[in-house]
RNA sequence: GGGGGAAUGUCCCGAGUGGCAAAGGGGGCGGACUGUAAAUCCGCUGGCUUAGCCUUCGUAGGUUCGAGUCCUACUUCCCCCA
């Protein structure tokens, strides 16, 4: 990475300023674009699963930050990509994903990310484009001598993803190869198509993306840029968005606005800044603000930033209703009716609490909830249950009319019988 | 094509003289302490109708009272030779 150069563009100023700046190619040149004119750039993500997740979400922040300056954003969905299998897994084999799931991943993904970006036909609203358009009607032996005979195998061997993978002994297949390959095509296909000059991405994409540029030379006589963000850690030094139940998606029908509000309030006190900046739209001298509170009173911003971060993803009310819920839950101990709730038929009570832990989904079998319950982790109503072999009745609902089961302090579900 | 190795608790890494629900980490979950934080300490981490039973060590067979461990075939990967 170099030092980040001082930019004179709005757009790579703020870039740096918020964090989000990892490296660049050619940074002069594309300041002066960036001042010169309204630029196309674009980001990749595969369609694997119905949602993106936290993981993706710095570079979905540079496309939404791209569109703030008035610049195009390209989502590029790997709709092509995604056929092949996405190799770079170790183990496992992977299953072939369908075309018809593909489909449905990638409209899943884009109604989960509808409040980040706008989508239209305005100069700087963005646009979806899937590799498949391309990628599908490739003819082997003509893309191999107009596109392969570009791509030395000597260089791609010295780099770092792969050279990574032959020291550690892992497998490695020809499919991966062909994988870069698509890549740096996909770059020039989307300049060729929409005039994209910029592609961005993760710093551990950077070597893809340079491949495109070296094509773009080759085939178009064109010179392309690459922009990449730093990989995202939390203070003490875990994976972002590894968080409890593995990914923490975006879609609010994988992980609600409630749940997703909590995973920022959980923040760490050394990332509440940062998180800040390259998370939500706070303006920086606000942001610089909240990040000097002390102890305690830090929660106040983490409260901030929970809020600010769910209203990107899921829009300001949606962002309200999950601060004012955990705040009831939280800071009244009460009861709230926007935390998860599950209904269980009325003639399933007196419920034992093994059953009642399981269905309402705070466990995942019954031998976990003895554990919780061994551990003095499992409540109803706020009240330790300490023998597995209990029952719960219909008498026990609360005011409310429902049961609150909770594992731990925080996990919280409403039980309501119907 | 020939030779040599590897595959372990379905999160990951990793030990495992034929008696193994299988060492140890990491991660995760609970508890204590706090501030819904970090650090630290403690407990748990295959399932069930839990003094017991059932299912797990790449896949399928076999030897054995008994197989993660031995044999055979197969699959996938790695390394060396061609």
């Amino acid at each position: 990475m170099s030092a980040a150069p001082r930019f004179r563009s709005e757009f790579l100023r703020t870039f740096v300023e918020r964090g989000a700046y990892y490296d660049c190619t050619l940074p002069e040149e594309l300041d002066a674009l960036f001042q010169k004119e309204r630029v196309t750039a674009y980001i990749g993500f595969d369609c694997t699963a119905s949602s993106l997740h936290i993981g993706n979400l710095v570079q979905l922040m540079t496309l939404r930050r791209l569109q703030q300056a008035g610049h195009r954003p390209i989502l590029l969905m790997g709709g092509g990509t995604t056929k092949l299998g996405d190799p770079s897994g170790k183990d496992e084999v992977r299953k072939l994903l369908s075309s018809e799931q593909i489909e449905a991943n990638k409209q899943s993904i884009l109604k989960g990310i509808r409040h980040l970006l706008k989508f239209g036909d305005g100069p700087s609203d963005a646009i979806m484009v899937d590799n498949a358009e391309w990628l599908d009607k490739l003819e082997y032996i003509s893309f191999l001598r107009d596109v392969g005979r570009h791509f030395s195998v000597n260089r791609m061997l010295t780099m770092e993803s792969v050279k990574l993978r032959l020291d550690r002994e892992q497998p490695l297949s020809f499919l991966e190869f062909n994988y870069m390959v698509c890549q740096a095509y996909d770059y020039v296909e989307l300049y060729r198509r929409y005039g994209c000059r910029l592609q961005s991405s993760g710093s551990d994409q950077w070597g893809n993306i340079v491949s495109g540029i070296d094509l773009g030379h080759r085939l178009e006589n064109v010179q392309l840029y690459a922009l990449s963000t730093p990989l995202i850690t939390t203070a003490s030094g875990a994976k972002m968005g590894k968080s409890a139940s593995g990914a923490v998606w975006l879609n609010a029908d994988m992980r609600s606005p409630y749940d997703y509000w909590q995973f920022w309030r959980n923040t760490e006190d050394g990332d509440v800044g940062r998180f800040m900046r390259i998370f939500t739209d706070l303006p920086l001298d606000e942001i610089a603000r909240l990040e000097k509170l002390k102890g305690a009173e830090l929660n106040e911003a983490k409260k901030i930033l929970a809020t600010e971060a769910a209203t990107i993803v899921h829009g300001r009310a949606a962002a309200q209703a999950a601060a004012e819920t955990a705040r009831r839950t939280f800071e009244e101990g009460g009861i709230s009716g926007g935390l998860p709730t599950i209904e269980i038929a009325k003639s399933e009570f007196p419920i034992g609490v093994l059953t009642l832990a399981v269905k309402s989904g705070v466990t995942s079998s019954n031998g976990e909830a003895r554990k919780l319950i061994a551990n003095n982790g499992l409540r109803v109503n706020d009240t330790p249950v300490t023998d597995a072999k209990a029952t719960i009745g219909l008498a026990a609902l609360t005011a409310e009319g429902v049961l609150k089961v909770s594992s731990g302090k925080k996990t919280h579900v409403l039980v309501k019988p119907v």
